[in-house]
RNA sequence: GGGCUAUUAGCUAAGUGGUAAAGCAGCCGCCUCUUAAGCGGAAGAGCGUAGGUUCAAAUCCUACAUAGCCCA
């Protein structure tokens, strides 16, 4: 082995452990500062910390305290160093916790009297062993410095945890977006109004599932591994179990399982939970995102209006304190009532287009087509071309919450049909920012007409249609034992908490989406 | 799947064919009110990968990789 190929291997393993040639003289000089650390009795990896305060308690606390003043107060903080200005006797960190930071005033005085007796060093230790991105705990006095700075004037400090690599530049921060979603854990450390997002997205969901247990709703969880991907039309991603031999599929919906809870006698079901399809990555899209559906005995699609009103308004109402809110440059109002309106009326607003007056699909078809619509031919029947007609016509108008009512039974296969229009299901779309972004029935309980839809879906699968569903037999089984009348809701969290959070991509609200790992390795080591 | 754009030091980045700027971080000095601290010094770059054109390529061409945006 000759030593250019070590050195390649070398550095190869270096970029597999994300760190480059470059940063590791850097990183050695930390490794070499952990040690001398370890040499002077003091763990550069310690085993806990009690803290007094948080930096935003105390930032609220003294707010009122004038610069150049000191409370007789003791605190102890803990938290990461984000930037340093040493002199040389004295020294300020800015350290920052979970709630926000604080400035560390560090005297090499008031440091020596305090640590002095086992560590006559204790001020130029702090100087040489200490770098940004490391973890600190401190106890000492509070101050507010001669220019305003509200400060904990340090007494002794502890190193918690020996940072061994650097914190991307103070000034620009992480702005390599892909960098960025690879290593959210730096992104976190340096962007804190991205912990703002994950934040507010744990008050989406324990906003919703407070709302619904006061409501009697119970949430049960169903499985994820399927021998049949039902519930929606999707491709699902395909596993395998060793013992028994057979592929599984990991769940499109969480629909088919709730529903037979509902027939085992449950009246009030939801699940927010963890959903995968197996389908292109976007800003809107990753393959697997987080949806809740709520099933609710005796209710039908206009009792699940109402709820999801309330749902999305309460959780918005907790979470940003307004209903009013700005996404992207739009200003978008959540005051209920939302606007409802049917597809078809929608699509005649919109286009011009009345699909009550066509008789035939090649009539549909003619007209679509002179509306200037695209992707026509593929459609067939007048309820595909209506929908085609609401997406490239309509979708994108929907800025302000809409309700779309009434769909088309073809694309629709577990909705119940309308009681009043043929053709039609009780469904409704909620638009935001021209976004789907729920989407509920009154559920289909007719065993015999859903074993027909399924069936014909089946057929569609057979016939090449990969998002097509498959006849799932003991969801049939069932439902001719007898469910309910039932109203069923699914939301999309992710597209929700693109809303709240003003975040223009889902990978901004999933801590960890789905990237193609990063280009290739040697194959031989 | 298609189009456009990007990829240069750990981070942020300049450089449109002729020896690869700079700031921050790191290292060595000085410094008790800084908060992008300051001043002085010495380092640090396979210019995404692989080919090609050229006397000469970070720069032009072709693939490929990754990402972002738009479209389907």
């Amino acid at each position: 082995m000759n030593q250019s190929f070590e050195k390649s291997l070398y550095n190869w393993r270096l970029r597999l452990a994300n760190i480059n040639v470059m940063s590791e003289e850097l990183r050695a000089t930390r490794i070499e500062k952990a040690e001398q650390l370890k040499q002077l009795g003091m763990n550069p990896y310690a085993y806990g910390w009690k803290s007094t305060h948080h930096a935003a308690e105390l930032q609220a606390k003294f707010a009122e305290l004038p610069s150049g003043e000191e409370v007789e107060i003791e605190v102890a903080i803990a938290g990461r160093i984000m930037a340093r200005r040493v002199f040389g006797k004295l020294a300020f960190f800015t350290l920052q916790d979970e709630t926000g930071s604080i400035q560390l005033y560090l005297e090499k005085k008031r440091i020596q009297e305090h640590m002095g007796s086992e560590d006559a060093e204790a001020f130029e230790h702090l100087k040489q062993l200490t770098d940004a991105g490391d973890i600190l705990g401190a106890k000492g006095t509070i101050k507010r410095t001669e220019k305003g700075e509200l400060s904990v004037y340090v007494q002794e400090y502890t190193m918690l945890t020996k940072s061994l690599l650097p914190l991307p530049d103070k000034w620009h921060g992480l702005t390599d977006v892909a960098k960025r979603y690879r290593q959210r854990y730096v992104d976190l450390i340096v962007n804190p109004e991205v912990r703002d997002a994950f934040r507010k997205r744990a008050l989406v969901t324990a906003g919703m599932r407070r709302y619904l247990d006061q409501r009697g709703f119970i949430e049960i969880e169903t499985p994820v591994l399927n021998s049949e991907a039902g519930g929606a039309d999707a491709r699902p991603f395909v596993t395998y179990h060793n013992t028994l031999e057979m592929e599984l599929y990991l769940r499109i919906a969480t629909e088919l399982h709730l529903k037979r809870l509902i027939v085992g006698g449950f009246e009030k079901v939801f699940e927010l939970g963890r959903i995968f399809r197996n389908e292109g990555i976007s800003t809107r899209h990753n393959p697997e995102f987080t949806s809740i559906e709520v099933y609710q005995a005796y209710a039908d699609y206009s009792d699940m209006m109402d709820l999801t009103e309330a749902l999305i308004t309460t959780v918005t109402q907790e979470v940003l304190g307004s209903l009013k809110i700005t996404y992207q440059d739009q200003e978008i109002d959540l005051t209920p009532p939302w606007r409802r309106v049917t597809m078809h009326d929608v699509v005649k607003e919109k286009s011009g287009l009345d699909f009550t007056q066509f008789a035939t699909v090649e009539e549909a078809k003619a007209a679509a087509k002179q509306a200037g619509l695209h992707d026509i031919d593929k459609c067939e029947s007048i309820g595909r071309i209506l929908n085609e007609a609401f997406e490239q016509t309509v979708e994108e108008t929907l800025i302000q919450p809409t309700f779309i009512l009434d769909y088309p039974v073809e694309i629709s296969p577990l909705a119940k049909p309308h009681r009043s229009k043929p053709g039609l299901v009780e469904r409704f779309e909620l638009f935001i920012v021209g976004r789907e972004t729920a989407n509920s029935f009154s559920e289909l309980t007719d065993p015999l007409d859903q074993r027909d839809r399924l069936e014909a879906q089946a057929a569609r699968k057979a016939a090449g249609d990969l998002e097509a569903q498959g006849v799932d037999e003991d969801f049939l089984t069932a439902l001719e034992y007898g469910m309910p009348p039932t109203g069923g809701l699914g939301i999309g969290i992710d597209r929700l908490v693109m809303l709240l959070t003003n975040s223009p991509s889902i990978r901004d609200v999933i801590a960890f989406p789905l990237l193609k790992p990063e280009k290739g390795e040697p194959e031989e080591t």
